[in-house]
Formats: structure tokens, C-alpha cells, sequence
DNA sequence: AATGAAAGGATTAAGCC
DNA sequence: GGCTTAATCCTTTCATT
């Protein structure tokens, strides 16, 4: 395979500005040919770096409701239940997972009151307190600036460079450091394939 | 004008999806004409409803560095300086200002380090303390679920019903819940500008 | 506001280097 | 991986209701 390279980060940029933007604009911007552009895009999406095209949506002119910022405290061993519950909560807009357990989130909450919110979705055991504080302003900022490439081995974790490999194994594509690692990663995945 | 409907909700929701969908299927889906489409589409536009077409990137896949949630205790009177100073910074991804004046991002750090990063950017008299929080996941949600139309007057800032007015000024798109707002606003607007 | 028809562009598939 | 060609498909404009 190929690392991602200087081409990759450029489309990206012009997608991140403008995700409808024509592929042959983006192909004479990058000096490639429409097709081309067009196979990277599918690759960038493959490999996930490209989760989607979407729209960036202004909030405050569309809903009504008052924006919040949650910092729920969770008891331990229980932060990805958590996670997805927040994840069904109407209005969430981000969130974050903090190292030390908490699971932090953006909201724009029409009704005030976030108590019945929480115990309605959530297990209240698993929530030991919150915090809540209103917002006055939120941005976001897509820009891929200072980005560096770093793919990871799917076997070893290691950074993937121009060096490494990929197979496509079930439809999906992995990739990985070196030969040797995706010998293995393709053994054992074999194994475990013949086990189900 | 006319209020939003529940047909331009159906086209956000669509492009949110998948922003690069064809205007054709969007018509489809909603029973219009693909110019039809196209129109609502601008005016979604137009009124600051859509900010843009991009790209959801996973960034993990993308860039080395610690994914951290950064919260800044601003100095009374310096938050809008603050918050326009993190703008800056590389890796900033997500900017929150809370009613209380502290200033949270998310950001994407290449070098561990935030302490030199913060000093060399923000004005250290404005902020007094910092808490820096390591993140292990995040996730954007951009469906608008639950959402209701609210436009707000811009001269009074009342909510725009369908019997709103709006006018485009000095290529601008203003919207007013009535005609005497509007006409209040182009005065003051005319006066303004004959000042300066 | 919405439409159909039509022109002008954009995307995709196929074959080749 | 990348290119060209050619066929298909999409978008936008315009006249019309």
C-alpha cells in the first residue's frame, strides 16, 4: 500500500471548506485527473479517515433551547454504557470521553431542566454527580491544520510507512507495518475464522 | 418570506447524512423538483442555517498527539480576547464559552506539552488557572433531531413566524418578525451607515 | 414556490500505461 | 497509481404556471 501523502491532506483540506466542491476542481487544484481524485476520495474513505460528508449546521438559528456543557462523574467500569446512553440523549452535539472516566458533553437542551433528561435516559447508579454550565458560544473548527499522517499497524499498533503493506480480507481493507505483521494478522485471523 | 418547514428539516437531514447526496434523490425523497431542491438549499444558505458542506474526519486515523479537553479560568472582561486568541492555536477543534466566562477546547496535541503552547499564545495575565483533561474517545453528532424552527427577529429578536417580513441589505439577508421591525432596523441601518 | 425541458458540467467505468 | 475516453448522470437556468 500507499502511505497517505501530501495529496491526501490537500483534498482533504479543499473537502473540509467545501465537501460538495466539483472533483475536477479538486483534481486541477492537486494537478490529478478527476478520476484519480475520485479513487483517493474512496480510499480516504475506506480507511476511515473519512467518516462522511455532511453540513455544518448552525444551532442557535434552528433550535430553540439553551446550550450546555455536562461533565458527567461516572463510577468506574461503567464509562462506554454511559457513553452510548448520552449518545441517545435529543440535542447531544459532542462528546468526550475524559481519561480519568468522566464522559463530557455538548447539548442544546429545549426544555431547561436536564434532571428529568438524565434519569430518564440514563442508569443513575452509574452517575455519581454532574456538572452543568451554560454556553454563550460554540465553534468548530475543521480545519486539518498541523496534521501528521499516522496510520497504525493493525497487528503490532506500530506507525504504517511507505514500506507497509495492505490486504483486504471480508471486504475490508487493513493494513500493516510489514509483511511479517500481516502474515501473522492474516493467520490468526484465519484461526479465529475456523474456530467460528 | 417563509418560515422553514418541515420539508427544509427532511434536506438537512438528508445532507447531514451525506452531504455530496444528488439534489435529484433529495427531490425524490421529498417529492419536489431537483430545482426545487437546489433553491431551498440556497436559502438554507443564505440564512446562516447551513454554514458549510464538509468532511467528518476521523482524526484519530489522521494525526499523532493527545486528544485533550483544556478548560480556562478567563479574567473578568477578557473572554472574547481569550477565545479568539485558542482560535489560534493548532489542533483546536472545538471552542465552548460558558455563561459563567470560562473558555473550554478540544484540541489535538502534536507535543504533549500544553504549558509552553498556552503561554506562547495566550496573554498569561488573562487566565488564571487551567485544568487539562487527556480524552480516550470523541464523537460529533450533527443529526438535528428534535429540532424546531426558530429564526430569530433581528431587530427585536423574536421568534419569525410565516407572517415575517426580510430584506436583503448591502447583499446581506436580515429577517424580522413583522414590518415594523423591519422598518425600524432599515432606519437605524440607513443612520448607521450615513454616520460612518 | 414550484415545475419541465434542455444545456452545460460532473462523475464513473473501461481499457491502457 | 494514474491517465484518457466515452457514456451516463446531475445541476442549473429559463420560461411557464
Amino acid at each position: 500500500m500507499r502511505e497517505l501523502d501530501e495529496t491526501d491532506l490537500e483534498i482533504l483540506q479543499l473537502l473540509v471548506a467545501d465537501a460538495r466542491r466539483p472533483y475536477n476542481e479538486i483534481a486541477d487544484a492537486v494537478d490529478l485527473s478527476p478520476p484519480t481524485v475520485s479513487d483517493r476520495i474512496d480510499r480516504l474513505k475506506e480507511l476511515g479517515v473519512v467518516r462522511r460528508f455532511t453540513v455544518d449546521l448552525d444551532r442557535s438559528r434552528l433550535s430553540e433551547g439553551v446550550a450546555v456543557l455536562v461533565d458527567l462523574h461516572v463510577e468506574p467500569g461503567r464509562v462506554s454504557e454511559v457513553r452510548s446512553d448520552v449518545e441517545d440523549i435529543d440535542g447531544v452535539e459532542h462528546i468526550f470521553v475524559t481519561a480519568d472516566g468522566n464522559v463530557v458533553f455538548h447539548a442544546r437542551l429545549r426544555n431547561g431542566a436536564i434532571e428529568p433528561l438524565l434519569s430518564g435516559t440514563l442508569d443513575t447508579d452509574a452517575v455519581r454527580e454532574y456538572d452543568v454550565r451554560l454556553l454563550t458560544d460554540s465553534a468548530w473548527h475543521p480545519e486539518p491544520r498541523g496534521v501528521e499522517f499516522a496510520l497504525e499497524c493493525d497487528e503490532c499498533g506500530n506507525t504504517v510507512t511507505s514500506e507497509g503493506e495492505s490486504s483486504r480480507i471480508d471486504g475490508e481493507l487493513y493494513q500493516f507495518c510489514c509483511s511479517s505483521c500481516q502474515a501473522r494478522f492474516e493467520e490468526q485471523y484465519e484461526e479465529l475464522k475456523q474456530a467460528a
